[in-house]
DNA sequence: GGGCCGTCCTTATCACCGATAAGGACCGGC
DNA sequence: GCCGGTCCTTATCGGTGATAAGGACGGCCC
């Protein structure tokens, strides 16, 4: 039977647990596969796509299948769609890495859509709803970045990130390092999750309050410009944009 | 005159610029500074530490020397420093990538330990104080990284991201990619950064209120556990972590 | 039956990568 | 005058993603 796509995405996928991401190479895969490495380009044009189709297989294990956001629960879709995201990343070693950079599947545009809409319903304009699902979309892809990267070289070396006493003078560092080696990372997790969806609590209600006025300056802080040099004491800088 | 370890980062911060982190090989750097490749591991032990170097140079090129940050105006200097490390990973291709991965230096850590100690003053335990800083950070982190992935691949393929045509029935997803296609990322981030922040400051105003009658019990988050398979329906599942 | 075409894989090879070994040139100090 | 450190060269290693060219095998059509 001929080398099917399906089995060398879960093949690589196996192999990412087992090796990381450095240890994925076309050769390694290939031999996995009881086959030369060019056979691999028959089915892939280059790894890049190989990488794709990994990434996409790996979001589509972990992540619910379609169902109808609703608008008043936005708050607890938003973070369950964002835990299952990063478990899905945590799933498979280097597998933010491995995400980082793709583009969405066309399948998974109508999830997408969807929860725009329902982000709509619930009284953000569709430019302010995709904000929010980007800015939450980047959290994760952060957070998850770190703490693979974070936890692999806590695996392959010994000595400890920061020598305590470099930390002898910074008690506060010190507490908050210690947190870094032993805290579970869900709850530090959640806790920004939290923070930002709780922003985006209010910001809807301002939003949709001053879409009955309409009067454009709601905003509480004086419109700067956003620093370009990052000059200290600047203002906040931000303006809020709705017409 | 010998190589200083300083030009050969230097030369290589502009190298990074004019080829993407691809082209950034030993032998083309090498080539560059008019030496052959392996004169590089004199002066690195190897290409690793060759990236940390860079990393450190273009954050300290671009952040605010060391100022005493003041706890009242929390928010507008985590803002100003979100701003200026955006900048900062942003004045160079890849930029992200280079710095993602890299532990902070001992000569950062003074400064991390004044955020820290303001945010404290200004009503955090040292935990929260750090939550804080690494929710703003992961996601500048997350945010360059896409928009630099996203910036790279619209410069070197011209097919545009998603046909119009399979938008055609998601209107909100066309006006939203609209949005990513032609919108100033500026504004973008400064949306997410300044909803996080607000949330922050909700956060902190909770916090600091029930710090009064609270016996510092230390009472950590208590671990929600992330949704397993993500049920749909599923509460937000976080309960406010002080008494 | 014989030729042909598409599928799926092999062998050989390319240009390049990070890294190391070994040694040569230069220079100041003893 | 030689020695040791500094800084670099040449040669080479084992690995990478990718391509070219062609072989084996099956089904299909004449």
């Amino acid at each position: 039977m001929a080398l099917q796509r399906d089995e060398v995405v879960r093949t690589a996928l196996r192999l990412l647990n087992e090796e990381g991401i450095e240890g994925l190479t076309t050769r390694r895969l290939a031999r996995e596969l009881g086959v030369q490495s060019p056979a691999l380009y028959w089915h892939f044009k280059s790894k890049r796509e190989l990488l794709d189709l990994m990434a996409e297989a790996m979001l589509a294990e972990a992540l619910p299948p379609d169902r109808e956001p609703e608008p008043e629960h936005w708050p607890e879709w938003i973070a369950a769609d964002a835990r299952a995201k990063r478990n899905a990343l945590l799933a498979y070693r280097d597998g933010a890495r491995v995400h980082a950079g793709t583009l969405p599947t066309e399948e998974e545009l109508p999830a997408v859509e969807a929860q725009l809409s329902a982000l709509c319903r619930a009284g953000l304009r569709p430019r302010t709803a995709l904000r929010l699902l980007l800015t939450v979309d980047r959290y994760i892809m952060g957070w998850v970045t770190e703490e693979q990267a974070w936890r692999q070289d806590a695996a392959d070396r010994e000595r400890p990130p920061f020598p305590d006493d470099a930390l002898r003078e910074l008690p506060l560092l010190r507490e908050a390092v210690d947190v870094l080696r032993m805290t579970d990372h869900d709850a530090d997790f959640e806790y920004g999750l939290r923070v930002m969806i709780e922003g985006f609590r209010a910001e809807i209600s301002r939003e949709s309050a001053s879409s009955a006025s309409s009067a454009s300056s709601a905003s509480s802080v004086p419109s700067v410009e956003p620093a370009e040099s990052g000059g200290p004491g600047d203002g906040l800088g931000w303006r809020h944009d709705h017409p």
